[in-house]
RNA sequence: GGGCGUUUAGCGCAGCGGUAGCGCAGCAGCUUUACACGCUGUUGGUCGGGGGUUCGAAUCCCUCAACGCCCA
């Protein structure tokens, strides 16, 4: 720091040292270390993602993690990436075809489609990746994956190839949450329940064997009735128990003919008596509840609504080819021509909605590829026997809770950007025999050497669901065999599913007839695999083997299913082991009204601006000073504002010593520490313990809180000052001590704030000369590896005399410093006026202190005299080391001192009362422990002498 | 409907059995030779309501209420 401006200003010193971090390859983890690992995978970004506050939130956190890991001397591997996005991608490539050619992605084609949205991922994939440099992350980029990279798409199919010959994936028809707009099924989890006003219909249908006797029903969605194949009451419901077994007529389509819209009234436990009528319209194919309740009965299934979300022919002609809400008012306009319509009311409901799509979803029958999810007792056990640990705890509950009631995974989307199914399939007609002769011709293995962790088991063949050695030789040995089942001719459906390029090929040749599934995974399958995908897995690399496990995972809680829970299951399933011992989960950021961000709300700002405005250090600083454990953080500007102000307040500490030249780090002289040296040095130790201690339990807003706390209101507003007394003086070699303890506490310090506010303090570690006297890899390269500060051990305490009488005794002098300017305050002194104070000391005062108490005062002069009689009406302050005066002559605010003491003693008097009250009550003094008993009385005792000093000076002034 | 969480000074939070605290804002003042992105002093609270346990409750238990989130 050769030039030192007044104030800091980080634009150029982030840059600076950013570039210098990656030309050292300070974040490059080597798996060859001989020092203990500490890992962390980040979560990772969607390539088409732009840096928002949360990812502030949450990579300052794992940023934190890893720079104090790096200081406590583990070998750090932070792995950075990116996720592909399956919709998020696709729909936004989509988009800017139709802007920019106006083509779909049909248009196009699959395979040129695709090529277009690489196009895309090269061009802008990294924007994210730059946007987290500029926040600081300390990321080891030259591990950085995509989880659309060659490899990482190897270990999916992998991981499917061999999920599906455990049997646990499955292709099923089943009722899947169908988004209209992106044409593709979602899992739960992508659904968000939104409250709707709506409408509820009640509407009148007819018994066809009782023609007195109508129903009527409560529906929400009367264009499902064309659909309807049953009604449903429950069995136990006496107003319709006599009904059951009968039909009713449906009302819609109008014009179909009377005995086609007979439905079965059926009794179902299920049936609530209490929901609308008690009387249920069944629509198995576009309602789940009602799927399931179809399937007990064997209802027959009717479709009329399309994938896109218009109806079907089957809806009828009124209804035909509209979209759905518009087809709602239709049916509702015809129930009312047809005079069944009851009445409707408005009612309020939870909608799903694609999250991507923002369009309600459609529950619709379709055929999709699921999974049973693997390992799920170990990965209920290691959570709930603490194995791993969840920071702030009770996601453990809901973790559990949401394992206990696990639905199989859909895990097929109906998209091209993604991770392609890797089955093929043919509709085969003639014998087994021909069929084994042919595969044993297309499973040839071992053409093209596999890569290791591969091999040639990595292929299943399945037909018309029978399980088939995926193995050439086995094959045709089977084919040769004289088992006569084999002859059998007819129709037959083979899946292959391989992984093996070869097989793969072969499959697609001209003539050979297999076709690959048109599906593509979703993207939570790719990303379920992070934690040793990202490893170079299923080779057991030197990068698997130091890192994994690792130690810590920082996410939000909203992707606990989608996410967390699944990349344990995949840990046990596929590494044997646990992916991460410690999951923090982050609040959601909020502006500070609360209401979460959003692009519409505009109340989101811009990370980056704040970082140019501000600097990353503020924007960290303020963000996690800001971020309790386990709450959502209601993020505002002003915060960022005090980070700012508070690098510059280091920075101008930092400054302040610089100015006083001397030497750097120069020794510390025990037998010259002041009670300010071994007052502050106290401090430290415990700002030290409270730092680590608060970081250990992921509290980082108590970290910074007690970090703010230590260097601001204890180092600078009471040391600083305080050193001024040596500084002012003419004793060189005190100075030099003084100098020596500074340098001591602010190189401490520096590294204390190096995980929250690594830019600055990197500049100040060199500039202020902290960084030559280390080790290269101990701080003199950076201040990255210097070691983080340990507490003060007992004999170093010894040795310095740092006893914690000093702590109260310093503590006390400033408190009386405090009343002292007070006094001035109170009795209307001007500030610009210097005065007069004299000191009567409870026992003997050093030079030092003296001076120290002079020079907080701001005082023209302080007077120590043991025997000085002060002229009645002099306004003083008491305390344990003596009393203090302000001898006005003359010159008091009579009013405002009476104001004053008046003051002073209601309030010793309130304090007095409550104390009393306690030791008043005989339960208390015979119940309670000794210690605090004593403690009140001498707290009693306290109070009453101040009040007896106040009322003292109240009578002198009155008098 | 079930579960979880929150409720403490105007706002944001800490305290989780022994004298109610912090930051911001507010108020009053200050070109004090590191910093006005600063300095000094200072006003705000029957700790959501009710009940209980205890010598003693913001803190433990019960109950009610409001708000928020998740799952049906």
């Amino acid at each position: 720091m050769a030039e030192i401006p007044k104030a800091y200003e980080p634009q150029s010193v982030e840059d600076k040292w950013y570039d210098f971090w990656l030309k050292q390859n300070c974040f490059t983890a080597d798996a060859t270390s001989a020092k203990p690992a500490y890992s962390i995978v980040i979560p990772p970004p969607n390539v088409t993602g732009m840096l928002h506050m949360g990812h502030v939130l949450n990579n300052t956190i794992q940023d934190i993690l890893a720079r104090k890991a790096r200081m406590d001397g583990r070998e750090v591997l932070w792995l950075p990436g990116t996720d592909h996005a399956g919709i998020a991608t696709q729909v936004m490539v989509e988009k800017q075809l139709k802007k920019e050619e106006k083509k779909s992605r049909h248009d196009l084609g699959r395979e040129e489609f695709l090529k277009r949205v690489w196009v895309w991922k090269e061009k802008h994939g990294d924007i994210i990746i730059n946007q987290l440099k500029k926040l600081g992350c300390s990321c080891d980029w030259t591990r950085e994956r995509f989880t659309m990279d060659p490899e990482y798409s190897r270990c999916v199919q992998k991981v499917f190839v061999e999920l599906y010959k455990k049997g646990l994936i499955y292709r099923g028809k089943r009722m899947v949450n169908w988004c209209p707009v992106s044409q593709t099924a979602l899992s739960d989890e992508e659904v968000e329940m939104k409250p709707q006003k709506g409408f509820m219909y009640y509407f009148k249908v007819q018994v066809a064997e009782e023609a007195d006797t109508w129903l009527t029903i409560a529906t929400t969605r009367p264009e499902t009735i064309p659909a309807d194949t049953a009604v449903a009451v429950n069995p136990k419901d006496p107003r319709y128990a006599h009904l059951i077994g009968k039909h009713v007529i449906r009302a819609l389509p109008p014009e179909m003919p009377r005995e086609q819209k007979l439905i079965p009234i059926i009794a179902d436990e299920h049936v609530d008596f209490e929901f609308g009528t008690g009387v249920l319209k069944v629509t198995p194919a576009h309602d789940k509840a009602d799927f399931e309740i179809g399937q007990r009965h064997k209802l027959p299934l009717i479709e009329v609504i399309n994938a896109d979300g218009t109806m079907s022919a089957l809806a009828g002609v009124d209804m035909a080819g509209l979209d759905r809400f518009k087809a709602r008012k239709v049916a509702v306009e015809k129930m009312r021509e047809l005079g069944t319509l009851v009445e409707e009311k408005p009612h309020d409901n939870n909608v799903g909605f694609s999250q991507r799509a923002d369009v309600p979803i459609e529950p619709r029958l379709s055929e999709q590829w699921f999974l049973k999810y693997p390992a799920v007792e170990q990965s209920k056990a290691c959570v709930a026997d603490g194995k791993m640990r969840f920071h702030p705890e009770r996601w453990a509950k809901v973790y559990d809770h949401w394992l206990t009631n696990i639905q199989d995974w859909c895990i097929s989307r109906q998209l091209w950007w993604g991770h392609r199914i890797p089955v093929w399939t043919k509709n085969w007609e003639g014998s087994i025999r021909q069929i084994l002769t042919a595969l044993s011709g297309l499973i040839i293995q071992d053409v093209h050497p596999q890569p290791a962790g591969f091999d040639s088991a990595e292929t299943a063949i399945y037909i018309n669901g029978k399980s088939y050695p995926a193995d050439s030789i086995a094959l045709h040995k089977l084919a040769d065999s004289s088992d006569t089942v084999l002859d059998q001719v007819g129709k037959y459906q083979v899946h292959v599913c391989t992984i093996h390029p070869q097989i793969q090929e072969n499959l697609e040749l001209v003539g050979v007839g297999f076709t690959q599934d048109s599906d593509v995974l979703d993207t939570w399958f790719s990303s379920w695999l992070w934690p040793f995908a990202t490893m170079g897995w299923p080779e057991q690399t030197a990068t698997l083997q130091k890192f994994y496990p690792t130690t810590d995972l920082v996410t939000g809680p909203d992707i606990i299913f989608f996410w967390v829970a699944r990349m344990i299951m995949a840990g046990y399933e596929f590494m044997g082991d646990l992916p991460f011992t410690n999951v923090y989960f982050t609040g959601i950021i909020r502006d500070k009204q609360g209401r979460k961000m959003s692009k519409t709300l505009g109340n989101s700002p811009d990370p980056l601006v704040l970082i140019a405005q501000y600097g990353a250090d503020a924007l960290r600083f303020g963000t996690m000073r800001s971020a309790p454990l386990g709450q959502d953080v209601l993020f505002d500007e002003k915060d960022v504002e005090l980070g700012r102000n508070f690098c510059n307040k280091l920075w101008n500490a930092c400054r302040f010593r610089q100015m006083q030249g001397g030497e750097v780090q120069g020794e510390i002289d025990a037998k010259r520490l002041t009670p300010d040296d071994k007052w502050l040095l106290l401090k430290l130790d415990q700002a030290i313990r409270e730092v680590s201690v608060a970081l250990n339990e992921y509290k980082f807003s108590e970290a910074t809180g007690a970090l703010y706390r230590f260097f601001w209101n204890e180092y600078c507003d009471w040391y600083v000052e305080a050193s001024k007394a040596v500084f002012f003086g003419t004793d060189a070699a005190q100075k030099a001590n003084t100098l020596a303890v500074i340098d001591f506490v602010l190189s401490h310090t520096i590294r204390l704030f190096h995980p929250f506010l690594p830019f600055i303090t990197e500049e100040l570690w060199h500039g202020m000369g902290y960084s030559t006297d280390m080790p290269d890899n101990q701080g003199g390269k950076t201040i990255m590896n210097a070691p983080w500060p340990l507490p003060l051990e007992d004999d170093v305490k010894a040795h310095y005399g740092l006893e914690t009488r000093f702590l109260d005794q310093t503590t006390a002098k400033y408190e009386l410093v405090t009343q002292g300017r007070n006094l001035r305050r109170a009795g209307n002194i001007q500030a610009a006026k210097k005065v007069k104070y004299v000191f009567k000391p409870a026992s003997e005062l050093t030079a030092h202190d003296a001076e120290v108490i002079k020079l907080l005062l701001n005082a023209e002069s302080l007077e120590v005299t043991a025997s000085y009689a002060a002229p009645k009406g002099t306004p003083s302050v008491q305390s344990a080391l003596g009393e203090l005066f302000l001898p006005l002559e003359g010159h008091i605010d009579r009013d405002a001192e009476l104001l004053r003491l008046t003051k002073e003693v209601e309030k010793f008097a309130a304090e007095i009362v409550k104390v009393e009250q306690k030791l008043a009550n005989p339960n208390f003094t015979q119940k309670v422990p000794p210690a605090v008993l004593e403690e009140h009385r001498q707290r009693l005792a306290d109070w009453q002498g101040k009040k007896a000093h106040a009322e003292g000076l109240l009578k002198d002034l009155q008098g």
